[in-house]
RNA sequence: GGGGUCGUAGCUCAGUCGGUUAGAGUGCCAGCCUGUCACGCUGGAAGUCGCGGGUUCGAGUCCCGUCGGCCCCGCCA
């Protein structure tokens, strides 16, 4: 069974050719006495055509029953179109049908298989996925994410990095995510954890003398999801020994402006770096979206004889309070309407924000929550200190820094989406540097790590790691674009020495150091080299890249919200045995869930019957508990009664 | 853990104030059709209104609960 030629690939030059094509039928156009089918395949899309007039009865019977997805096998010769389309690819010639086989036939599809403007939910599409992929749209984002990986992988050879797997089944460690365990059947009672990252294991590479260490790995964290987050995900990990993070930026960076060629980007270098307490003084966010400029700026002193006494006594209180402003030019927000703004309003409320103080100005001229606090001169002024020199809009927010950075941080997104600040075919990369090394928890009261425990301290801030941790700056890095972490980094601790006063302030004893990280300090001493890395996020690159706004369309398998896989139904119960031969089950008390599964039916032969009784299994598990019914064809009637069994306990 | 939103034919959706036999488009099935390419025309079949309970003479519609999809907060070193 062999094509002679791809249907994608077809053109004029093999007009006169007999070829031989495989794959589906997209849609069967029957005009009577002439049939037109789409052939599709992995590479695209040709017309094949017969004339019912001439074709043998036993050709014209075949061509009658395909129906959409059937798989076909089709002779026949290349021919110029009497119609052109110049709509697809092939559409100056197709293919006139010699001979045709079905190899398959299938039911008709439960989801469109067509990228249209109205897909069917993404609860079919989830369950449907194997037909889902067959979408032109996510075969082009699993291609680029197939692509993408060559070029990675490429990078990294050419520049002397060596690539090694770590195990999957490892050891759970505190800080960080939660993990998904794996019950050890060996080890009555004890877990394996599935890697957040391989963290551990590339720093020990670098202590065996590795020097340059890159894996594409899938990771595993057991946390709740988001558009851009599945519980298993793929990093680009990377460790460099004897480095500085210029370095690895810099290694990053050219990865970057050729991953962004491929989708015909392009970035100048170098990535601008802002340090992590400007993007979040001007920006209100450790990953800001910067193709747009507006910046959110300080407008305490503006307030400090004002009327206006929330303002004014935040202008008072020495910095612990500031009144930040964040402006907007331009007509479409100088003429907001009441209802837009009261929208704004209700997002600022949702981050924690009392209201949203705003001044405007629009064609109606000036409008503002706190007019009667504020002159017009003093609005003048605001505005020419915002950069809004005709209409526009400036929005505040009074509070500590962490209150008002999130609040406009999130109304700087929210409004540069809204007033079409976005050229969404713009690559905007940035590197966030000199992120904080800990911050305080309020729920664990203590502190923990921003990255995670292994981050080198700056050095000029080594000093101050007891006394005032919170000042203290880390040496790590993300890399952001559009928006989006894609990924992040540090230079790491080879020091047992400081490496152990890390522990201790993160009030990690050293017993639980010894028992959970025992084998890292064993090994930084036995000559451990500076060392430093990086992890980029593939899903989310491949996303971006990609144009889509959500990480499912650039995952063959994803889950859901809520971690489920639909296609499959995992996860699920499992039987007791598993459960007993793990351990996981106490041998003098036992759970059982007891059901039994009834079943009616006309079924005619004993054949069927079996068939039907191998069905019941498929579609329940031992734990189920009631009855279904099938008509004399074997097709289902009713299984609403079908429900998990109770659970019986026997000490 | 919390908030928002959605769930009606295979699919995408409409369904008014709670009131007759729950509709449309598309897909599917059948017939007709020689240049279609979202083919066209004619006809037909197709519904557990997610599930359970409640209010009511009467529930797709109102109330309570529950399950599921999506988005967000918390969480995600």
């Amino acid at each position: 069974m062999q094509r002679s030629h791809r249907n994608g690939e077809l053109t004029r030059i093999h007009v006169g050719e007999t070829v031989h094509l495989l794959g589906w039928a997209r849609r069967v156009r029957n005009l009577g006495s002439l049939i037109f089918i789409d052939l599709r395949d992995r590479w695209g899309l040709i017309q094949l055509t017969a004339d019912t007039t001439v074709v043998s009865p036993g050709l014209l019977n075949t061509l009658k029953t395909i129906r959409s997805e059937f798989v076909l096998s089709v002779k026949g010769t290349v021919e110029l179109r009497n119609s052109p389309n110049e709509g697809i690819a092939t559409g100056e010639i197709e293919v006139r049908i010699l001979d045709l086989n079905i190899l398959n036939t299938s039911l008709t599809p439960p989801i469109p298989i067509e990228d249209i403007d109205e897909p069917a939910g993404e609860e079919l599409r989830l369950k449907y996925r194997y037909l889902d992929l067959r979408k032109n749209s996510l075969q082009k984002n699993l291609w680029l994410r197939s692509e993408m990986s060559h070029v990675i992988r490429d990078h990294f050879r050419q520049n002397d990095f060596f690539e090694v797997e770590t195990p999957i089944l490892t050891k759970s460690t505190p800080e960080g995510a939660r993990d998904y365990l794996v019950p050890s059947r060996v080890h009555s009672g004890e877990f394996f954890a599935l890697p957040q990252s391989p963290q551990l294991f590339k720093q020990l590479l670098q202590v065996s003398g590795f020097e340059r260490y890159f894996q594409i790995c899938r990771c595993f964290r057991d946390e709740d999801l988001r558009a851009d987050r599945q519980p298993e995900f793929t990093q680009v990990d990377v460790e460099m020994s004897f480095i500085t993070q210029e370095d690895i930026q810099d290694l990053i960076s050219n990865l970057m402006v050729r991953l962004s060629s491929m989708v015909g980007r392009t970035i100048n270098k170098p990535i601008p770096r802002l340090t992590y307490q400007d993007a979040m003084e001007f920006y209100g966010s450790d990953k800001p979206d910067l193709r747009f400029d507006n910046r959110i700026k300080d407008v305490s002193a503006f307030f400090n004889r004002s009327e206006f006494k929330i303002f004014r006594n935040a202008a008072d209180s020495d910095g612990q309070r500031r009144v930040r402003a964040l402006g907007f030019s331009g007509p479409i927000a100088g003429n907001l309407s009441r209802k837009q703004i009261d929208d704004l309003e209700r997002d600022a409320k949702h981050l924690g924000a009392g209201g949203l103080p705003y001044i405007k100005w629009g064609k109606d001229g000036l409008s503002s929550s706190f007019k009667k606090f504020i002159s017009e001169e003093e609005t003048r002024k605001i505005c020419t200190a915002l950069g809004i020199i005709d209409e526009g809009i400036i929005l505040f927010a009074v509070g500590p820094d962490s209150l008002t950075s999130k609040v406009l941080g999130e109304l700087r997104n929210i409004c540069g989406k809204q007033f079409g600040l976005i050229d969404s075919s713009v690559f905007s990369f940035v590197w966030i540097t000199d992120f904080p090394l800990f911050e305080w928890n309020d729920d664990s009261l203590r502190w923990m790590a921003v990255h995670h425990p292994f981050t080198s301290p700056h050095p000029d801030d080594l000093y101050m790691i007891e006394d005032r941790p919170g000042e203290c700056r880390a040496l790590a890095y993300d890399l952001v674009l559009n928006g989006f972490e894609i990924g992040g980094g540090s230079i790491r601790i080879h020091s047992t020495e400081l490496q152990s006063r890390i522990f201790k302030l993160l009030g990690i004893s050293e017993a639980e150091a010894q028992d959970k990280f025992g084998f890292l300090l064993e090994a930084l001493g036995y000559g451990a080299p500076p060392m430093g890395g990086i992890a980029l996020g593939l899903d989310r690159m491949v996303m971006l890249f990609s144009g889509e706004s959500s990480i499912r369309e650039v995952i063959a398998f994803p889950k859901t919200a809520q971690a489920r896989c639909l296609m499959t139904s995992a996860p699920s119960f499992v039987d007791l045995r598993q459960l007993t031969d793990l351990g996981l089950l106490k041998e003098n008390k036992q759970t059982f869930r007891v059901g039994a599964v009834f079943f009616e039916s006309q079924a005619s032969s004993p054949a069927l019957r079996r068939a039907l009784g191998q069905r019941i299994q498929e579609i329940t598990s031992t734990q189920t508990q009631g009855l279904i019914s099938f008509d004399s064809k074997g097709r289902l009637i009713d299984s609403k009664t079908i429900q998990d069994g109770p659970f019986f306990e026997f000490e």
